[in-house]
DNA sequence: CTAGGGTTAG
């Protein structure tokens, strides 16, 4: 009873060092444990896998396994969830069932939450149909369904796109007495986010309040960033406020979240108070964390300090990721030193990240700095484009009054199926109205509507 | 210990 009590301590205090990256002194927390004679337990494994899983890999996660069998410890069922768990957050479908028929093969039986994992993972990888056959498979196979399995569908349909076939879901499901726990909530509000209908989740966000669950960190974060998506600062603002009053400590995740706000919107002492608390309580700063602060500095204008933190965070073992090369990128155009950046491009794409973004960020920096005819050039003999490359010339050409090749752009952009913003097209329509006659306007809006009718 | 959130361009 004794032992056991102190391996459950060993394991919370194991488990906090994990949840917060510092896995060497969970490590040395073992060592500590084994020392005073405290064993670790199939649990403290698990927790182990989890955190590997988490911050490493899922290779550092299942070499785990092996010292689990060293020290004479069966893996269990959660084990081998957790490792498809942490397959899963790699996207390898291949690791996720290579655990399922190791599992199968040691005679565990896979519960609820292996299918559940192996949903998820379709989901991930962007196969909905096979994912959605796992879940027959769950109710074929007699297992009942846990609130989980029902979470990670909605979040499934959600993440490939099928936002409000998850809300016609979730409707379904609560009229068959389903009760939504706030993960529900969260899922389904970060869905509405990416529709950009922030008042939609505000009405969930009500809706929430009225059902007495409590929102979460994550139900705040989430709500603010739709909010700030759709340019309404103010309210996301009023949100995070209220998040901070009600007494939920904002965390490394909103921080990057309001930060990002906060820059974009102009208001940078809010956004220096934000880091100072961000870098107060990151002690194990990660690399989204990393990448708020490299863009912070770079929109200051201090590009050393900017290098300087991605060695630092080189350096603390965290791996850059498209999101750090493409602020260096449109910190490298903002400052004009095209050539440079023009370079990390390049470097960028051998490594095979999606250059998109970084390429806008390379087209919007060139007009800008009044580049537009480079500019055009490069973007003649690309084919990585969206709308947001094509907005970024029409409106340059716009403010150099060439209006009708900004006419042109606008039209093969909607003719290649893409949205268009409606400032844009504003912007077009007044200028040849201006500049021409007023039958180029009427000619130029009537090819809008036929070219959307055909490619929308 | 196993589902949900953040960071880049117009």
């Amino acid at each position: 009873m004794f032992l056991r009590l102190s391996t459950k301590l060993l394991n919370i205090s194991v488990a906090s060092l994990c949840r917060t990256r510092q896995l060497e002194k969970a490590e040395a927390a073992l060592i500590d444990g084994v020392r005073l004679g405290v064993l670790p337990d199939v649990v403290t494994y698990n927790i182990l896998i989890t955190g590997y899983c988490q911050f490493v890999g899922f290779d550092a996660g299942y070499y785990v396994v092996h010292r689990m069998k060293e020290a004479g410890i069966s893996p269990n069922v959660i084990t081998y969830n957790t490792l498809m768990a942490g397959a899963t957050r790699q996207h390898s479908l291949s690791c996720c069932l290579d655990m399922l028929d190791e599992m199968l093969e040691r005679g565990i039986d896979p519960d609820v939450w292996s299918y559940n994992t192996l949903m998820h993972c379709f989901f991930k990888i962007g196969k909905p149909d096979e994912a959605y056959r796992i879940f027959s498979d769950i109710l074929l196979k007699n297992i009942s369904p846990c609130q989980a399995t029902f979470n990670i569908l909605i979040n499934g349909l959600c993440k490939n796109g099928y936002i409000r076939n998850a809300l016609m879901l979730f409707r379904n499901l609560q009229r068959q007495g389903f009760v939504p726990q706030i993960v529900t909530y969260n899922i389904l509000m970060n869905g509405l986010c990416k529709l950009g209908k922030w008042k939609e989740i505000i009405s969930l966000f009500e809706e929430l309040r009225e059902s007495g669950i409590a929102p979460n960190a994550i139900t705040y974060t989430t709500a603010m960033k739709c909010c700030f998506r759709s340019k309404h600062y103010k309210e996301g603002l009023q949100i995070f406020y209220e998040m901070k009053t009600r007494g939920y400590a904002y965390d490394l995740f909103a921080c990057c979240t309001v930060v990002a706000a906060l820059l974009k919107s102009g208001r940078r002492q809010t956004a220096d108070k934000c880091i100072a608390h961000m870098i107060k309580i990151g002690y194990e700063l990660d690399i989204a964390s990393y990448n708020t602060l490299i863009n912070w500095h770079f929109k200051q204008g201090k590009l050393e300090k900017a290098y300087s933190l991605i060695d630092v965070a080189e350096a603390r073992g965290l791996d850059c990721d498209v999101y750090t090369h493409t602020i260096l990128i449109n910190g490298l155009c903002k400052a004009g030193n095209f050539d440079v950046a023009r370079r990390h491009l390049n470097h960028m794409k051998m490594m095979g990240f999606d250059c998109l973004v970084a390429f806008n960020c390379f087209i919007n920096g060139l007009c800008r700095a009044g580049h537009l005819d480079h500019a055009l050039q490069i973007f003649n003999s690309s084919d990585m484009k969206d709308s947001v490359t094509y907005s970024s010339l029409v409106n340059s050409l716009c403010r150099h009054r060439r209006y009708r090749l900004a006419a042109e752009l606008l039209l093969s952009c909607i003719r290649a199926g893409m949205k268009i913003l409606k400032s844009d097209l504003k912007a077009v329509f007044r200028g040849l109205n201006r500049s021409g006659t007023k039958r180029d306007g009427k000619k130029f809006k009537l090819k809008v509507q036929i070219a959307k009718l055909l490619h929308y």
